[in-house]
RNA sequence: CGGGGUGUAGCGCAGUUGGCUAGCGCGCAGCGUUUGGGACGCUGAGGUCGGAGGUUCGAGUCCUCUCACCCCGACCA
């Protein structure tokens, strides 16, 4: 390709809109444009890396099984109402009515549509094992997009869907895949790091994340050094500080004029957090919960929900904790009647805490579960911190963010419940098939690599996925014997199958340097009257500080060779 | 949806207490001189000041409404 006719101009200034590494690189690069909130052009460059992307993914999906097909990317609401996760998606369903009223979504995700038509052909325990792939279009009403393409509405993923006759086979499916997509991220390039994660709206068992670990991720890794564990912070579980364990004392009411905080009361009456119990007003589903649970560990709003088997669950607004007649401040769960009251199990580590008195300016002292209230529902919904023990080794626990960039399911019955996705097996008996579904973002997968790969300069791509694989650049164009050999290496390499872009803009050095960086190609070819002096020319790695002098005898193979051992070798 | 911010040329920005013809840098076009790490000079094109309404002799500037985009929180690949 000739820079001079490549569509897309490079920036030397950084966007104002853009704030995260891999969006600015991208705009400046010319890769992507903006059309509206989470929604972009992809320009040659970008089209390039993602379909190199693509093909990657679709070669493990491949050896692994898998089958492609294409799916609709409009779909009838109705199934969404049948598999009953129209709900659990809520708002980011984009919807539509066609000219008959009859209402359509444009798909988040084919889970829906697979099972339909993998339980329309699958009929017997012969057809199984099934594997089936697609790499498409989906759409998600994000409330809000951001950081280029790491969090947009419309997006290319890859979803592979397994069904199998029971849990063995679906284990069996579930490992394959993360082989896969083990593969997948080593040839990318991109290192990840796979963690237990809550299935979330899908629903299912056993969930994996692929993150990529990265200060501008949107994730929170809760992780272990010592024995490996690492979980999704909202799946995350820890050991927490012991509290004090004594012989219970009667309940004593303090003064605490002004005091609402958990900071403000320990402070106030010289004793540590944990020695204290809190209460946090929720909303699930309309009603409103009480959820209390001890000073220092904080609510895993994700646990809470799948505790409470809510589809939507949100923070009390201060006027409907009035309506409720809670005393925001001074809250405890002692005496209150009419409300459901949700605890974690943290209110049983320790003894003679202090709580919320119900009323104003007021708390109680010794307090103690169950002796002095009682509870609807208790369970684990303690956000797993830093610092606190490892539920595998008690060791202490890091943190660290990252972006998903990958996620896989067991979801097992549920859906081809819904859907009737039945087969017979060998006993003639009819049973659900059983499922698992993974997941990839491939333009997320590109941002990621560029977050992990790149310099003040530009981006560093790994070979496997540039969007090309040299960058030949001459200096000086108007020196024909410049003209000449640029013109000539470039024909030739790009006759030995090299992916070649071709810098012939007559601009000067810097700027062709720059921008050589900027985008990032992996080789950089400098053909110059000073490098035909001797009858060679410059080669250097984008990831190297220094060139080196190659002659022109053979250069063609040594590129060839150069570009091929670069490879991921996959 | 809650909180914060920004809309002026393709991009990045300036524009005073309202004042006459709306500027600067980059980029773009032409000419010339240069050029191994974003060169220089001259010339030129390019603007409904996000939109609507209002106040005023006069609005980029003040008021009301509205739209878009970005950032922080609740969702996900």
């Amino acid at each position: 390709m000739r820079f001079s006719k490549l569509i897309g101009k490079t920036l030397k200034e950084i966007p104002a809109e853009a704030d995260t590494i891999s969006h600015q690189l991208m705009v400046r690069a010319g890769m992507i444009r903006q059309l509206c909130a989470g929604v972009y052009s992809y320009l040659p460059l970008a089209l390039r890396s993602l379909k190199k992307i693509e093909d990657i993914i679709r070669d493990e999906m491949d050896k692994a099984g898998g089958q492609e097909v294409g799916l609709p990317v409009l779909q009838p609401r109705e199934l969404w109402d049948k598999s009953g996760r129209a709900e659990a998606f809520g708002k980011n369903l984009f919807e539509l009515s066609d000219r008959k009223e009859r209402r359509l979504v444009l798909g988040p995700t084919h889970e829906e549509v697979i099972t339909d038509l993998v339980g329309y052909f699958v009929k017997s325990y012969r057809d199984l094992p099934v594997m089936a792939y697609q790499i498409q279009t989906k759409f998600r009403d994000e409330p809000r997009p951001r950081g280029g393409l790491i969090r947009v509405r419309e997006f290319t993923m890859k979803d592979l869907y397994s069904f199998d006759i029971d849990e063995k086979g679906l284990d069996e499916s579930y490992r394959k895949m993360r082989q896969a997509y083990q593969n997948i991220y080593r040839r990318t390039g991109l290192p990840v790091i796979m963690i237990q994660a809550d299935s979330g709206a899908i629903g299912g068992k056993d969930s994996s994340e692929f993150m990529a670990v990265t200060e501008c991720g949107e994730d929170v890794i809760i992780y272990c050094d010592k024995c490996g564990y690492a979980a999704n912070s909202e799946k995350a579980n820890s050991i927490k500080a012991e509290g004090v364990n004594e012989g219970l004392l009667e309940i004593q009411e303090v003064a605490t004029p002004g005091q609402k905080t958990i900071e403000e009361v320990a402070r106030y009456l010289g004793i540590p957090k944990f020695q204290t119990i809190k209460a946090v007003f929720y909303i699930a589903d309309g009603e409103i919960i009480f959820v209390t649970l001890r000073g220092d560990i904080e609510v895993n709003e994700i646990k809470l929900k799948n505790l409470l088997k809510a589809t939507d669950l949100r923070l009390a607004l201060p006027d409907e904790v009035r309506q409720a007649e809670l005393v925001a401040g001074s809250a405890s769960a002692i005496g209150l009647k009419n409300i459901r009251i949700v605890a974690d199990e943290s209110i049983t580590m320790g003894t003679n805490f202090v709580a919320g008195a119900n009323k104003p300016d007021c708390h109680l002292r010794n307090v103690n579960y169950p002796r002095d209230f009682k509870v609807d529902l208790i369970g684990d919904i303690a956000l797993a911190q830093a610092g606190e023990g490892c539920p595998e080794c008690a060791c202490a626990l890091n943190s660290a963010r990252g972006i998903e960039v990958g996620h896989i399911f067991k979801l097992g019955t549920f859906l081809s419940e819904k859907l009737d996705a039945y087969y017979t097996d060998a006993e003639g008996i009819s049973r659900p098939i059983v499922m698992g579904c993974y997941g990839i973002g491939v333009g997320r997968l590109l941002a990621s690599v560029i977050e992990a790969s790149h310099d003040e300069k530009g981006i560093i791509w790994p070979m496997d996925i540039a969007p090309y694989q040299v960058y030949l650049c001459p200096l000086f164009m108007e020196d024909d014997k410049v003209a000449k050999v640029a013109e000539g290496l470039y024909s030739a390499l790009t006759g030995a199958g090299i992916e070649v872009l071709y810098d012939d803009r007559p601009d000067s050095p810097g700027v062709k340097f720059n921008d050589a960086d900027l985008l990032g190609i992996p080789l950089r070819i400098t053909v110059s009257p000073r490098t035909l002096e001797k009858g060679s020319v410059e080669l250097k790695w984008r990831c190297d500080k220094k060139p080196e002098i190659v002659t022109l005898d053979g250069i063609t193979e040594t590129v060839t060779q150069a570009v091929s051992a670069a490879k991921d070798g996959a």
